[in-house]
DNA sequence: CATGGGATTGACT
DNA sequence: GTCAATCCCATGC
């Protein structure tokens, strides 16, 4: 299992969003695989590229596979993986992981204890702020390259997955593109979850 | 230079 | 369900 590279990041970017679902995101000592996504693009309104090139989103119409990173309400950092040839701005928002390495670590750096309320795998990286801090990334990481670190993204090892598309989250533009992807059977997304698959009989 | 608005989360009613 | 925390940056004077 390699490194993604960025030609893997050079292509419309609804399609990297849910083909990144099953890779393997790893920083400092700790992993997660992909189980939730969301694509933007500059050519709607609730991407940061849709304004245009700025200091904020001179990354994101950078060459594809670096990491664009940002600060969201003051607190949190939101990692991304910027798409698309360079000259375009788009980007894929990592939204939620399920936890494969250094599950100790994650606790510490979310200030959860083990053994109590909220330090589940399923709760430690169930959303974009916790998993950046999970992960320990920081808007320094911001322009990174994602095929060589230090934050790194890996091709998927596990089975395929079944992918939902849903709209996205939190956003108050463009609302009603299904550019969110999740997991189908993951216990790890953020909110709203997908609804359960219905049974039959 | 002042202002306003978030790609969120956790605590509380 | 509501709400505040808190900082970067786009925008407008």
């Amino acid at each position: 299992m390699g490194a993604l590279q960025a030609d893997f990041y050079a292509r419309p970017v609804v399609e990297v969003a849910r083909e990144l679902i099953g890779c393997v995101v790893e920083h400092a000592g700790v992993a997660g695989t992909i189980v939730e996504t969301e694509a933007y693009h500059e050519s709607e309104p609730a991407c940061h590229a849709f304004v245009g090139v700025t200091p904020r989103t001179k990354t994101l119409f950078g060459p594809p596979g670096l990491a664009y990173v940002y600060r969201s309400y003051g607190i949190h950092a939101m990692l991304n993986a910027v798409c698309e040839p360079e000259g375009v701005g788009a980007a894929v928002l990592i939204r939620a992981l399920e936890p494969l390495e250094g599950l100790g670590e994650m606790r510490l750096r979310r200030g959860v204890v083990a053994s109590r309320e909220g330090s589940s795998p399923a709760e430690l990286c169930s959303g974009p702020g916790k998993l950046a801090q999970a992960l320990a990334v920081e808007l320094a990481h911001n322009g990174c390259d994602l095929a060589r670190g230090p934050v790194r993204i890996y091709e998927g090892s596990g089975s395929p997955r079944t992918v939902v598309a849903l709209p996205r989250v939190g956003i108050s533009q463009a609302q009603d593109l299904p550019w969110r992807f999740c997991a189908l059977d993951s216990a790890h997304v953020s909110r709203p979850r997908p609804q359960p698959a219905l049974r039959a009989g």
